[in-house]
DNA sequence: TGTACATCAGTGAACGCGCGTTCACTGATGTAC
DNA sequence: TGTACATCAGTGAACGCGCGTTCACTGATGTAC
């Protein structure tokens, strides 16, 4: 066994919550277990501890994670509402909808979020402020209140969108709902433009 | 023990059903076990199998029971968009947010039907197309399609709208996404009116 | 009317398995002398 | 330069527990004779 560098420890916790980031999307988080989330990272289930108090803690750490670098996406979008055009295009995408491990924890999480324990929900709840915020801001700068009612409104849209294309076996149907979900973004885009 | 009369075993089975489609819905598809769904219904674990092939097979016949029975419910409103701006408003809200067990299972269960066998997927599909047509029936008989559109859109707005609702930790955030959730929705049923 | 047997919904213990978590141990390297 | 020891990330077996599923059994009633 190796004697590792200084940033060794760091650097393989990081590993772990990302690739647990994929694992939890892709199997839900009941479905999935310590020694599968370590061996994803290529270790053992023994060594989780070191790196995490427990699954929950994990869990309250990538739901952090994944929602923070999602708001940061965001806030670094051009400015202006073209960007958002694009972003829903991208969200609404067959890629994004085949995809789950890479993508959006709240398309993949949403309804697994209520049954978390106090930090998991917290870390929640305080990544989608600042994503609303993000959304917001892209809206209209002057007119806060509203522009947070409209970015509110597109994200629950999106993420329902995806939940439901990803759900239905019929592709015909998962496309249609894409579809629907495109289109209707874009009419609550335009009514306060 | 007594000797049961002839629907007695029907009986039991509904029964099963409906207290499953509650727990199901509290701690998800994962998060409850046979022994736990049986002690709902008053039963031990031995005799679910007199009853269900399988717990995926619970899952399906849940998922078809309950997908119909709301689909029944839209159908049966009064015609005409009235009935659908009062079914929004019951639908966000804090009621139904506050009772996961009583309510909709798609806001409860969304986003693990993707993980379902094929039975429970295609019991699911074949649910949701008919909640879609019982509100595009609402909207405008005349135009089916643009009509699926917009009942499509309306659905997971109000699905995503319930679970981040459900969600968030904070409830004044809580609050105001129920209310863009609202407000959205009928902005999206005025745009062809 | 009385007895032996069939029926069958439900019981509860047991199966192998994976869960989250704990812990004694490993072994490659750095440090002390 | 060589040896003894400290460090510490990671290993892997084990803990008690609940999972989905199986199955021998129970016991109240109905039926046959």
């Amino acid at each position: 066994m190796p004697r590792y560098d200084k940033n060794h420890k760091t650097e393989t916790r990081r590993r772990i919550i990302e690739t647990a980031s994929r694992r939890l999307k892709l199997d839900g988080i009941d479905g999935s277990g310590v020694s599968t989330l370590m061996a994803d990272a290529g270790l053992t289930n023994g060594a989780f501890y070191a790196h995490f108090e427990s699954k929950n803690d994990l869990v309250a750490t990538v739901l952090d994670d994944q929602l923070r670098s999602q708001a940061a996406t965001i806030a670094d979008l051009p400015a202006g509402r073209a960007a958002i055009v694009e972003f829903i295009g991208g969200y609404l995408s067959p890629e994004h909808r085949d995809d789950p491990g890479a993508g959006c924890p709240s398309g993949a999480l949403l309804d697994e979020i209520v049954r978390l324990d106090g930090r998991g929900r917290d870390a929640y709840t305080a990544g989608v402020e600042s994503i609303i915020d993000a959304v917001a801001r892209h809206l209209s700068p002057d007119e806060p209140a509203a522009a947070r009612r409209r970015a509110t409104g597109l994200f629950t849209l999106l993420v329902g969108t995806l939940q439901l294309a990803r759900a239905v076996s019929d592709p015909v149907l998962s496309e249609s709902v894409l579809a629907a979900g495109i289109s209707s973004a874009l009419e609550l885009l335009e009514l306060d433009s």
